[in-house]
DNA sequence: AATGAATGAGCATTCATTCAT
DNA sequence: TATGAATGAATGCTCATTCAT
C-alpha cells in the first residue's frame, strides 16, 4: 500500500466527501464512506480532519455549486436588464433545472445547521453571497426578502414534486422587489 | 414486568418519539431513544412500528405544534382584520417566539423530507394546512407565495440567530399580498 | 453462527471478563478482548453490559478470590488463636503465595477506582468483607488500621518484589492489634 | 511555525506530561494529550520519547510532589519532637489536604507499577525516599512499617472518600512506632 | 400479542508508531 | 535535527433488525 507521501491528499478528500454528500445526502457521510470514496485509508480522513464537522464545513465551503455561482454566472443576466424579477426568476430555473443534487445539498445544508450550529457560519456565507450579489440592484432590506422567498419557493419545488414555475416565480418576486403598494 | 396488555402503549411511543425528536433531533430518534424515553421494552417500539420511517411519520403527523395550529389558535386576528400583513406577521412571532423546539421540529420535517419522500407528504399536509388557512384571505397563488416567503424568513431567522423583525414581515409580506404594483 | 438462544451467556462473558482482567491487568480489558475470550459476538457484550464500567464491576464484584476469600477458608486459624496477627500474618503468606493473578487483581482493582468512582463501591466492598472478618477479634477502629497495614505490606511486597516476610508481618501487626502501649 | 531549536523543548514536554497525568490520570497520557498541552508537534514527543513508557518514567521521576517532598519540608515537625507518630499524621494530614493531583498521580504510579515493570524503579524510590527520611527517628524494620501503614491509610480516605482522621492514623502510627507491647 | 436476546454492521475517534523529508 | 504526514489497529459504543419464545 506505499501510498505515503501523497500531495494533495487532504484536498482529494474534501472532494470525496463532496460527492458522498452529494450522492447520499449529509446523513451518509462517514469517515468510513469518505474514506472509501476517496479510496485513501481510514485514518487519513481523520488525520487530516479530527471531527466530522470540520470535513462538512471544508466540503460545503469549497462546494461551489450553491445558486449564488449560478448567480454570478448569469450576471449579466441582471446587469443589463431592468427586470429584476424576470432575471432572477430565470437564474433560479436554471439551477433547479441543473443537477438536482446541487440544489439539494444547499437546503440541506441549511436545514442540518438548524441543528448543529457548526454549519451555521456556513450556511450563513452562502445567503450573504446572494443577498450580496443582489445588492447592486435593490436596498439590502428587499434583498433579504427576495432571498427569503427564493428559499421558499425552492423549497415547495423540492417537497413537493410541483415542476418550477417561473411566471409564478417572477410575479411573486416582482411584488417583493416593486416596494410597498402606493397607499390607498 | 407485568406490563402486558397496555393498551396505549402505542400511543405512549409516538408521544415519547416526539418528545425525543424535539429535544435531540430527529438524527437523535431510535429505537433504543424512543424505548427508553416511553419507558417501554425496546422490543415494543419495533413491535408497533416495524421500521423507523414508519414510526417517525407517525409522531410527526400527530404533532400539532406547527404552526399551522398556531394559526388557528390566533383566526380571530386574521378574521377580524383588513391587514392580513400585519396579522400573518404577529402570529409568526407568536410561534417563532414560543418553544422553539416545535420551530425547529417543523423544519426539520423539511430537511428529512429532502431526502427520504416518504416523508413528503406529511411536509406536503403541513404546508396545505397554511395555505387553506389562507384560502378565505387571498387567492391561491398570492397564499402560495405567502407561505414560501414565512418559511424563508423563518429560515432566516433560526438559522442566523437573528431575532425576528415583525416590521420586516410585515412590510414584506404586504407586499406578496398586495398583488402586483400598478404598471410603470 | 446459529448460536442464539445461549442461556448463561451473560454469566460465561463475566467469567470470560475475570480471565482477562487476571491475564491483562484491567486496562486489557475490552469489549473485544472479552468477546474473544468468551467467544462471543462483539455485540453480545455491549448488549449485556452497556458499558465496560457496567461488565467490569461485575466482574469484580463476583470474582470470590480476593483477601476476604483466603481469609474465609482460614477462619479456623484465627477463631481458635489468642495470637491474631501470627493468624493474620500466615493467611496473607498463603494469599501471597498462590495466584499472583488473584492478589494483583485486587489492588488494580483499590488504585483504578483511584480514578474511576464507579468502582469505589466494589473496592469498598472487599475492604468492608476483610474488616468484618476482623470484628469478633478486635474493635472496629483497630481492624480498620490492620487492614491498612497489610494492604501497606502487601504492596511493597508486590512493587519491590521482596519476598514476604511472615516474622516481620506477624510482629507490627501485632504491634496494631495489642493497642496503645502503656504511658511513659 | 518557527520553533526551531528550542533549547527546553524536552523538559517543557516533561512538564506538560506532569500535568495531563495529574489531571486526567496516567491513562489520559498519550503523545497526543501531552503535545496539545506541552503546544508542540506531536512528532516532537515521539523525537525525544522513543516511547510512552519512557516518557512516562522521566514525568513521575521527576514529579517532586510526592509524600517525600512534604516531608522534607516538615522536617522541622519531625526532629524536635519527641513525638514521631504525630508529627507524621500532621504532615500526612497536610498532604491529603493539599492538591488532590499530587496524592492521586503517586498512588497511581503504584497502580502502574504493577503491571509495568519498568515503572517499579520509580515506585521504590518514592519509597525508599520516605523510609530514609525516617532513618534518624526509627529503626529501619519500623520504618518501613509505618511507610506500610501510611500507604494503607492514605488508599482508605481515597478510595472511601472518608475524610482524613489525624487522631486515627496518629494513635495507629503510635502502637507501631512505640515497638513490641510487653510480654503479658 | 409481545419481548428479551441476539448480532453484524457501522459509527467517530484515539492511538503508537513509522517514515520521508 | 526535527516534524508533518501517514496508517492500521483498536477503542467504546449505537443501531436496525431478526427471531425464538
Amino acid at each position: 500500500m506505499a501510498r505515503r507521501h501523497d500531495p494533495g491528499r487532504r484536498q482529494r478528500i474534501i472532494d470525496a466527501a463532496i460527492r458522498v454528500a452529494a450522492a447520499q445526502g449529509i446523513a451518509g457521510l462517514s469517515h468510513r464512506t469518505v474514506a472509501a470514496e476517496a479510496d485513501v485509508p481510514l485514518g487519513s480522513t481523520t488525520y487530516h480532519f479530527a471531527t466530522l464537522d470540520e470535513l462538512l464545513i471544508a466540503a460545503l465551503r469549497q462546494c461551489n455549486e450553491g445558486f449564488a455561482t449560478v448567480l454570478a454566472d448569469h450576471r449579466a443576466l441582471l446587469d443589463g436588464s431592468t427586470d429584476l424579477a424576470a432575471g432572477l426568476a430565470t437564474v433560479l430555473g436554471v439551477w433547479l433545472a441543473g443537477e438536482r443534487t446541487g440544489v439539494e445539498l444547499e437546503y440541506e445544508l441549511y436545514l442540518a445547521a438548524l441543528r448543529r450550529p457548526a454549519l451555521r457560519p456556513v450556511a450563513a456565507e452562502w445567503t450573504d453571497a446572494v443577498t450580496e450579489a443582489l445588492a447592486p440592484h435593490t436596498d439590502p432590506v428587499t434583498a433579504r426578502a427576495v432571498v427569503a422567498l427564493m428559499d421558499g419557493i425552492c423549497l415547495q419545488v423540492l417537497l413537493t414534486d410541483t415542476p418550477y414555475d417561473e411566471g409564478y416565480a417572477r410575479e411573486m418576486l416582482g411584488r417583493v422587489i416593486a416596494g410597498p403598494p402606493p397607499a390607498r
